[in-house]
DNA sequence: TTATATGCGATTAATTTTGTCGTATATAAT
DNA sequence: ATTATATACGACAAAATTAATCGCATATAA
């Protein structure tokens, strides 16, 4: 419980690779792939969804490959996730007013403050601040 | 991602339940699980859990139920979610140091970061505050 | 003695996460 | 032009985790 996913894991991985590598270097997803263990496939569709988030830009063909195209101070870590993995929140009652038990359930409000402490922090974080 | 399981959920409910019950009383857990709509058998397996661990105490026998038996200010979130769900953390390496990514993987000191700030969150929250 | 509660292991179901496959398209290099 | 290598993307499958159920045992108040 309270895991973050691999494929944001890996998301960030491959960020964190191409902050550091020289700027406007491309780099294709099977190199990140292959130098960090994770599968190549899995690693090319997460960054195809940076891509369209505009987070990454992806440069087609051989030679191609993706380079970060956002200023990563300007997005939060809470935007990141989201964009990655839906909305967050530690119980699906804050995202989803569906449940049924909302009318009786008493911890609502006690577990939504650490919630929300929670979300201020990756609100208040860069993805610059991760990467670099 | 990210979320607090239905068991400590329903953990949570129980204990703020029985938090605001006469003090003294027993209550089942047939009568928790009912009025919150939670499965009666998955709770009563969580409230032996939360037994065992010295949370509550259980009274056998018709009339019988449980109880708060421990002081909620002493039991920081942390421990709390650790008994229930085993050791917290955003990513497995940081409970278990076998990760074959581990030493090409570049994003463990920043993330971390945010997670020793979620453990501190949870660690200078006690019980008592959610329950309250 | 009976009814009702907890105790606990085994099992199943459901959901979510993780990974694979196949095929199409773009494009640099030869 | 052809080829090799990259992204694009949907469908599918496998694995892992979470959630829920079942059955039987024991305790005990009525």
């Amino acid at each position: 419980m309270l895991k973050i996913t691999r494929k944001v894991e890996y998301a960030l991985i491959a960020l964190r690779h191409m902050q550091h590598s020289s700027k406007g270097t491309v780099t294709s997803a099977k190199v990140i792939a292959k130098q960090y263990g994770i599968p190549q496939h899995l690693l090319a569709k997460i960054l195809q969804q940076m891509a369209k988030d505009n987070v990454v830009k992806a440069i087609q063909g051989p030679t191609g490959g993706y380079k970060i195209s956002a200023d990563l101070h300007q997005i939060s870590l809470k935007d990141f996730f989201e964009k990655l993995e839906g909305p967050l929140g530690l119980m699906d009652c804050y995202s989803n007013s569906d449940c049924v038990q909302m009318k009786s359930c008493n911890n609502l409000t006690p577990i939504q403050r650490i919630n929300q402490n929670m979300m201020d922090m990756f609100s208040n974080t860069s993805l610059q601040e991760i990467t670099q």
